[in-house]
DNA sequence: CCTCCGATGTGCT
DNA sequence: GCACATCGGAGGC
């Protein structure tokens, strides 16, 4: 068997780009993620190994979820060249279950903002800190491949004071669910 | 465009 | 105890 070079943690993110998530009675297909890699990463929780980021530094393909100011935000951690990546999801185009993402959004959103933003996206799916862990290759939220997502542009990662200028956000060009850019006041 | 702020968990001191 | 945060919505300029 020939030796496989890992992928860095943003090949890694750019590669989630298409793919579906599937869980809680919706499904969608990621538009806008962000890679963070670790103790190479000053903006990444997993920067320093704590409690929370411990999770990091496990296996691959477990969600990472987290609270931030009453929202709740997701990511996969993935198999990289270095320790402790993951890839925050960020947006999603809803597929299937848009009744249900709508109900639990608030009815006067259309639905490209449905999964706008990580916040919203793990509303839209029903993610809260009860899938912290869970196993994207067979647990209740699935990670399905997807076919070429066409175009990618990539920038600076939203709202973040350290590393603020890695170009480690990665989204489809001009697709209407790709959330805003905002720097860090700080940064 | 920008700034503020709610609301709360985490980690440092 | 306390500063800060992978946010989102509202409001001002």
């Amino acid at each position: 068997m020939a030796e496989q070079r890992l992928p860095s943690a943003p090949e890694a993110a750019r590669r989630l780009l298409g793919a579906r998530i599937v869980g809680h009675g919706v499904s969608l297909r990621l538009t806008e993620v962000e890679a963070y890699a670790g103790p190479d990463d000053p903006a990444s929780h997993a920067f320093r190994r704590t409690p929370r980021s411990a999770i990091m530094y496990g296996p691959p393909d477990r969600l990472y979820v987290y609270r931030i100011h009453g929202h709740h935000c997701a990511n996969i951690v993935v198999a990289t060249g270095g320790a402790a990546a993951a890839v925050l999801l960020r947006a999603g185009e809803v597929i299937d279950g848009v009744d249900l993402a709508r109900r639990r959004r608030g009815e006067h959103h259309p639905d490209a903002a449905l999964a706008r933003g990580p916040g919203n996206l793990c509303r839209a799916l029903g993610i809260t800190i009860a899938d912290l862990g869970v196993d994207v290759t067979q647990g209740p939220i699935r990670l399905e491949s997807g076919g070429d997502p066409g175009p990618v542009a990539a920038g600076p990662r939203v709202g973040v004071r350290l590393a603020a200028d890695r170009p480690w956000r990665f989204w489809l060009a001009d697709h209407p669910t790709v959330s805003a850019y905002r720097r860090h006041p700080k940064a």
